[in-house]
DNA sequence: ACCATATTTCGTTCAGGAACGAAGTATGAA
DNA sequence: TTCATACTTCGTTCCTGAACGAAATATGGT
């Protein structure tokens, strides 16, 4: 009991380690790679220390392709983390990302990225439109408000096909979760079919319109 | 401003310093022998580790003729101390498993604990009837205020003992200050003696009486 | 298939620091 | 005063674990 306690406490005492958390506390995922040199150490030594964080449950790993991902493993981590810097009195301000217009809104592949879709996603979860933690299914509630939207739910949901239907996609800016599959692609095409959003013609920026702002803010609660 | 946060982690991280924490927990104050004895180690040993928790303000000491207590620094270690016992999913994460009544009403060794008694504190602190930081002192407002409540300050106040007069303690359930030392064992006294309160035959649970809830909510504006 | 990149595993080196006991200091008791 | 007890300081030993680079593995791109 307490020997666990002790293990998980050994694993945070270490000065690298440490770092590597703070780095972790803007709530976004890192490579193995990013981590290693922001704290200025070998790879093959951050693998180890990843490794040591993962098994105590500190933060968790996301494969994706040849990355590993890793981010804070749960709330309370991040709560231990505050208690930690509220001793030192040096709360300093998770770093704000400066969304420059293509980390604000964009594609990625067929549905949306960019904070805005990070978003959605959070107040999807929060609403209990959907559940599941990296595969997703849609609750009665959100298939009710989707539909009230005018999402032809109905449809999407019988649409035969390979996609998965929905589930967790790392964002390359953000890194947090936004919405992929079959849903986050009929969302997309709802969201531009309604000119919420139109793309720009020579990247993949979305640009909310003004009829986009006041819906997603609506409809989400997404102010922009 | 990290290099902080790293030299307080890695004071933490360590096994037997983590024990000596968790003893503390209970909110009392121990000393350096005891501690020792405890954890197992030498006193020594135990020297070196207690001033490294001092020197990071995570514990501080209270010197008493030749023995030094130690006890957690802040609320904020013992918060800090709460989440990683969370992290631990170990149920002895207190509140859950704790009986209301216990949280509500008890004794902390030789005083009142619960949620009382941290109420009791705060409006003593409150009415100015004591002053001070960790240590109490008793003004003249508070003296009389007790006096003529039926206490015997006088006699308390004339008391030898080795005992501290009056300072807080951390509230094992609350992680709030209650009044410990002698008018607090004295109080406590007191209270049994009026039948304000009773004991509970086999816990540390005191049971409040019907005209203990009248002159509480009397003497310190407490309603049960 | 080939190479480039990301990550892990392994073996080695090395520094830091945890532990002890002995000797020194401080305080209370007889 | 003298002794006992509580605690600290110092010097030494010893072990853990942090770090590295080299080689192995996994994956993607061309």
């Amino acid at each position: 009991m307490q020997n666990k306690l002790a293990e998980i406490s050994t694993v945070i005492g270490d000065k690298t380690r440490i770092n590597m958390l703070c780095l972790l506390m803007d709530g976004r995922a890192y490579t193995a790679t990013e981590l290693s040199i922001a704290v200025d150490i070998a790879p093959s030594t951050a693998s180890v220390h990843l490794n040591k964080l993962v098994e105590q449950k500190l933060i968790e790993c996301l494969k994706q392709g040849k990355y590993r991902y890793f981010r804070l493993a749960s709330p309370a981590v991040a709560q231990l983390l505050e208690s930690l810097m509220n001793l030192t009195s040096s709360l300093q301000s998770i770093p704000s990302t400066t969304p420059d217009e293509l980390k604000y809104c964009r594609t990625c592949y067929d549905h949306m990225a960019g904070k805005i879709a990070v978003d959605l996603l959070s107040f999807m979860k929060q609403e209990a439109w959907i559940t599941g933690e990296n595969e997703y299914s849609l609750t009665p509630i959100g298939s009710e408000s989707l539909t009230q939207m005018g999402l032809n739910i109905k449809e999407i949901v019988t649409t035969k096909s390979k996609k998965r239907f929905a589930y967790a996609c790392l964002d390359w800016s953000e890194r947090k979760e936004h919405l992929s599959g079959l849903l986050g692609s009929q969302l997309l095409k709802f969201i531009l079919d309604k000119k919420w959003c139109t793309r720009h013609p020579h990247s993949r920026e979305l640009i909310v319109t003004p009829s986009g702002k006041k819906s997603l803010s609506r409809y989400f609660n997404i102010t922009i």
